[in-house]
RNA sequence: GGACCCGUGGUGUAGCGGCCCAACAUGCCAGCCUGUCACGCUGGAGAUCGCCGGUUCGAAUCCGGUCGGGUCCGCCA
């Protein structure tokens, strides 16, 4: 770790806990702390003394230092003490060398307990105990003072450093935006929060600050950036908060390129500046068009630390007049209906159990396939399973070509919809690269996929939902693309041509998860109209919704583009940790309480009433 | 909205129908100890098994409900 700045001698301490080293010897220092762990021989003590710099071991003797030696035989652990004496170094062969500063010792003179503490409710000193993580929120003052997670919030504040050294340094301005703003119709539902001086209308909290930064082009900043908190008010897993930090950022006069071009360079001195000792896989980052990741990896997220690629079936199953004739109906079947035969091969597990492959066909019907067909290469070729005795001799050795799978491998099929066939694959080939340990946990793989479909039929609505953000811009070469079958926006069906524009969408991922998200936006008005008309919103609509971003793009807007990254999961994936909460402060539980503040609580009566609120009671559950 | 898992002294676990008013480790308290660093040794206190109800002669143990925590699906960029 590079050497931090040590904090002023204060009246309290003239050194940290961690700074002490051989070449002190002799020097008078004054240490503050908490008791991290008391050795008490009776005449002798020893006191471990610990703060966020370190631990440094106090020796106090009866026979130097008597009244230092009855405070000390009366401290307990936490309790917070001042130590005063000399730095010795320590009496060979009894160095400790697992801590910073164990070749000296502080010779006590003086001990001064400043605060006494209760025994806290679980072990603050052994870094391997397990401990229950709602007692760990309840009392999370204690657990920031473990050194694992006092440790990741350092590291997080080094991530948002490096965040912003790397933005001034290319020109971004930070801005802040405000948190009470207007609700929005993109995505998540809305936190509400009701206005007192205007009763009965209410302020939404920002999902992200996505119209204020385009806002913010519109108004010549050029390039924007910030450490932006979100809230979304949707449920909750192990990577989602209900609040939560974003890398929000901005920038006029780009095109894909450029923007992509800032983010990877920026993300490499990040993660240099952040987590040095993690190798980058590739650089520059792979960039995958939407469909090929999803064709080849399952996932608009592929983890690329391994390899284990999807395959195509179908030309194996093909016969020579270009009909399914594979033998097995419902392979036959699937494909003549214009669906997807895939599969993946897992290295090695042709000796798997029943159990095993029973578990992987639950993952893949939780997931929504049908069933799992599952092909072990015998010896000699032969492929060994339900199915197999379908399956002509020429057939198999086609199967085993595509699947490039040699003798006790796992050859694992899914037919069935282009997108659950890819999807179901995708999720096997993550728990299997997980069971197997495929993927190495120290490297840091990112990649980006971009031109994502503009949008998604919603059969429900009779509408082209936006894939991401409704203000992505189509790429140039689909404009024309933004219309229906009728030419009438208003009349609207799956086979428009809309549904095969790609968007000037770019995700970038890092060892399969989605760490961030971005687009270049509409910024002609014309062409955003049509896109919202497509989405099924009217102009009143549209006015309503997006009065400011709308009257903002009559004024001049500049082509911009941007992206946001979840901090909190860069952070967890720096951190190797499953879940966001290990890198925030103060997470919430799964139901959304605070366990330590107890939030959320009911308002006072008196709160409600200046608001003209009542609670009338949970809603009926449709 | 749904599925699944967990809930036993301060903490982490064991026990899973009577042998348990509950075991082990650690922590805590007291005593002894001048070179430890997860110090050691001796002794002691501490839980009625999340809560409510039911089954049973008998429940920590089985069933139902409920509360809290977690994982996942839906939802969510």
């Amino acid at each position: 770790m590079s050497a931090e700045p040590a904090p002023l001698a204060t009246p309290y301490r003239t050194h940290t806990c961690g700074q002490l080293r051989v070449d002190d010897d002799g020097r008078d220092a004054k240490l503050a702390g908490w008791v991290h762990r008391r050795r008490d021989y009776g005449k002798l003590v020893f006191i471990d003394l610990r703060d966020r710099h370190g631990i440094t071991q106090v020796v106090v003797d009866a026979a130097d230092a008597p009244e230092a030696h009855a405070t000390a035989s009366r401290v307990r652990s936490e309790f917070v003490i001042v130590v005063e004496g000399a730095v010795a170094r320590r009496q060979p062969g009894t160095e400790n060398p697992k801590l910073a500063t164990g070749a000296v010792e502080l010779q006590a003179r003086m001990v001064t307990i400043l605060n006494e503490a209760k025994t806290p409710p679980f072990y603050l000193n052994d870094p391997d105990a397990p401990i229950d993580e709602s007692l760990r929120l309840r009392y999370r003052y204690l657990d920031i003072r473990r050194e694992a997670m006092l440790s990741r919030l350092v590291m997080r504040s080094r991530l948002v450093h490096a965040i912003r050294e790397a933005h001034h340094a290319s020109g971004f301005v930070e801005v802040e935006t405000p948190n009470l703003i207007k609700s929005t119709p993109e995505g998540a539902r809305d936190f509400i929060v009701p206005s007192r001086l205007q009763p009965g209308t209410v302020y939404a909290l920002p999902q992200s600050p996505q119209q204020l930064k385009q806002l913010l082009m519109v108004a010549g900043v050029d390039r924007y950036f910030q450490i932006a908190r979100c809230f979304r008010d949707e449920d909750m897993r192990g990577d989602r908060q209900p609040e939560f930090t974003q890398l929000d950022l901005e920038m006029s006069f780009v095109d894909e390129a450029a923007v992509m071009g800032f983010v990877e360079q920026m993300v490499i001195e990040v993660s240099r500046a952040t987590v040095p000792d993690r190798p980058i896989r590739a650089i520059p980052f792979p960039v995958f068009e939407y469909e090929d990741a999803m064709e080849r990896y399952g996932s608009d997220k592929p983890d690329i630390r391994f390899g284990m690629e999807l395959f195509d079936l179908a030309p194996a199953l093909t016969g020579p007049d270009g009909s399914p004739a594979s033998g097995f109906r419902v392979f036959d079947e699937t494909l003549a209906g214009g669906g997807r035969v895939k599969g993946m091969t897992g290295p090695g597990l042709g000796g798997a159990s029943r159990r095993e492959i029973d578990e992987l066909t639950e993952i893949a019907k939780r997931f929504g396939a049908r069933g799992l067909v599952h092909l072990a290469v015998q010896p000699g070729g032969e492929l060994h399973g339900p199915i197999a005795k379908f399956l002509a001799p020429e057939t198999q050795a086609a199967v085993r070509a595509a699947a490039r799978a040699g003798e006790g491998d796992l050859i694992l099929v899914i037919a069935d919809k282009a997108e659950t066939t890819n999807d179901v694959l995708g999720r096997l080939r993550v728990e299997l690269g997980a069971r197997l340990g495929l993927a190495d946990p120290n490297e840091l793989a990112y990649c980006w996929v971009h031109h994502f479909p503009m949008y998604q039929w919603d059969a429900e609505h009779g509408r082209w939902d936006a894939t991401h953000n409704p203000f992505s811009g189509v790429v140039p070469e689909d404009e024309a693309l933004l219309t229906t079958t009728s030419g009438d926006l208003d009349v609207r069906d799956p086979g428009d041509p809309a549904g095969r524009a790609k968007a000037m969408q770019y995700d970038i991922a890092l060892n399969g998860w989605e760490l961030g998200g971005g687009s270049v936006r509409i910024w002609n008005r014309d062409l955003l109209a049509r896109s919202f008309n497509l989405q099924g919103y009217s102009i009143e609509q549209m006015k309503e919704r997006f009065g400011a971003i709308l009257e903002a793009f009559e004024y001049g807007a500049p082509p911009h583009g941007g992206i946001a990254l979840g901090i909190d999961r860069w952070a967890a994936l720096f951190a190797n940790q499953a879940t966001i909460r290990e890198v925030m402060a103060f997470p919430k539980t799964q139901s959304g309480s605070d366990l330590m503040l107890e939030a959320p609580s009911a308002p006072e009566e008196e709160q409600f009433q200046e608001l003209g609120l009542r609670f009338v009671g949970v809603p009926e559950k449709r």
